[in-house]
RNA sequence: GGUCCCAUCGUCUAGCGGUCUAGGACGCCGGCCUCUCACGCCGGUAACACGGGUUCGAGUCCCGUUGGGACUACCA
């Protein structure tokens, strides 16, 4: 039995800010640490100077703590590293594993170009490997890599994947001007953080037997590997920035809750049997790394869109509240009362796929209405003149405003005038909403109250009065 | 070009040689409910890329074809 405890790791860069796919990523991991109750850390990749910022650390840290995924260690950065990779260069260099090259990157340019023309691998020649040259201005530091053989791995989502070493050329470790490249800082983080499951995406395959020849040459033990397939737009290219809101954050703002995103990411490329819906703790105990498919999956819009709906319906009213207030302001109201809200949600809590739909629904109980036109025009004609002034009488006189006593004064209403409620409900709805869709109108009477109710239907009385003309 | 990976309804997927005339979910289309819209409920639509093997038997294994994708940087 096999008891060392599984280390996993996200390690975004940032260069941008956390996208759908980083976070699936970091959700596997997650879910992998936290289902054998190993370790997640968190590493900021942010040895690229010129891209990486701060205020993409912070948006990626607060997007990974709204979605809930929390790590044990870290965040690390890259940055702060560098005497590491030092020392691990002056390793390699002394043992043998790596050794300067003072080739001109024009000159490899060219030898490059000249190769593909031949229609020969573009790879670096090993001019300078037997060469045991020493530092130099303009000198890079490369791998030794084996000139033959296989780099084999078994991928824990792949199955068996091996590449001929030829394949591989002596990659560069630490470039001119000191920096270190992707794949040797990985190794040697990963390395030095314990990391034994490397989680990552699909189109880091090809990096992986270079990273594995990394480590044999550190002398470090190899982790295991699982690559998560691409998750795609629907024009089925690599989610890129091209496909609109790819963003975690933009995703909150749209309203979603972050365990619909969470539970939408997790069934992209993992599942369990016939299951869509899991709670955290389902996913923590169910998941495994053999259930993950190995295609490229599309990112489903609409079934998120259900899905949140549902997580909506779940949540209770004053939660729900809470979370729709922020919305409500960003629309525009303010100082609003909390109990009211609660019991706005109640009417609109099935009718919302998103809390932001939800906020833009309820805005009718908190801020003035104007008439859709359509609406104005089908629904407040002189005809139901007579009856809405009749129900505005009755409404007034009425003590009781509870959804039970106004069905009741309803159908003493309806029964009066010898009509059916169909008939009184669309106009009395745009005289309230000022729209045709709404909750029912006995619900939005309820939550209105008698004031508003009374003052809406008499603008709407005389505002279809003034039609009439002279 | 080379290397590597992938291939079930429109989409996410179940399927780990026989239970598949291929199941679920989203979407879409009908219906019921009904004061509108939703919700809910009921029903329907729709797929194993192609061609060879292996096997008594293949969506499931092997090979090839086709089609996608990734990598091929002194980016990550």
């Amino acid at each position: 039995m096999n008891t060392k405890q599984v280390v996993t790791r996200f390690p975004p860069s940032p260069t941008g800010t956390l996208h759908i796919g980083g976070a699936r990523t970091a959700l596997f991991n997650w879910l992998f640490a936290r289902h054998y109750h190993g370790k997640f850390v968190l590493r900021i990749e942010d040895t690229d100077k010129l891209r990486s910022t701060r205020d993409n650390t912070d948006s990626i840290i607060e997007s990974l703590r709204w979605l809930g995924l929390d790590w044990d260690e870290g965040p690390y950065f890259q940055s702060q590293r560098m005497e590491i990779y030092n020392e691990m260069i002056e390793e390699l260099l002394s043992s043998g594993n790596a050794y300067y090259c003072h080739c001109k990157p024009e000159e490899l340019e060219r030898k490059k170009a000249e190769a593909k023309k031949r229609g020969l691998k573009p790879k670096y020649d090993g001019r300078c490997r037997e060469l045991g040259l020493g530092k130099a201005p303009g000198a890079v530091v490369r791998l030794k890599s084996p000139l033959s053989g296989t780099t084999t791995f078994k991928d824990l989502v792949k199955g068996v994947i091996s590449i001929d070493n030829e394949e591989l050329d002596d990659l560069i470790l630490q470039r001119s001007d000191g920096s270190f490249t992707y794949n040797f800082a990985v190794v040697v983080d990963d390395s030095k953080m314990g990391i034994n499951y490397v989680i990552r995406g699909d189109d880091h395959v090809n990096n992986t037997p270079r990273q594995i020849l990394i480590y044999k040459a550190l002398g470090e033990p190899i982790p295991l590997y699982a690559h998560l397939p691409m998750i795609l737009g629907p024009d089925k290219t690599p989610l890129s920035k091209r496909h609109g809101a790819t963003s975690v954050m933009a995703y909150k703002e749209m309203g979603f809750l972050p365990h619909a995103l969470l539970n939408s990411l997790a069934r992209l490329g993992w599942s369990h049997g016939d299951q869509e819906k899991f709670t955290t703790q389902e996913l923590i105990d169910l998941f495994s790394l053999d259930h993950v498919g190995k295609s490229a999956g599309i990112f489903n819009m609409e079934k998120l869109l259900d899905l949140n709906a549902k997580y909506i319906r779940e949540v209770d009213d004053s939660n729900l509240a809470d979370l729709l207030i922020p919305f409500l302001n960003n629309l525009g109201c303010s100082g609003l009362n909390r109990k009211k809200v609660k019991e706005a949600v109640k009417t609109l809590k099935a009718r919302a796929k998103t809390l932001l739909e939800m906020a833009q629904g309820a805005l009718f109980y908190f801020k003035e209405i104007t008439y859709e036109k359509q609406a104005d025009e089908k629904f407040l004609r002189p005809e139901v003149l007579e009856i809405l002034e009749d129900l505005l009488s009755d409404l007034e006189r009425t003590t009781g405003f509870a959804q039970e006593e106004l069905e009741k004064t309803f159908s003493t209403f309806l029964e009066r005038h010898q009509i059916k409620l169909g008939k009184v409900a669309q106009p009395l709805r745009v005289a309230l909403t000022g729209k045709t869709v709404s909750p029912g109108i006995f619900e939005i009477m309820e939550v209105m109250g008698q004031e508003m109710v009374i003052k809406r239907l008499s603008n709407a009385i005389s505002h279809t009065k003034s039609k009439k003309g002279p």
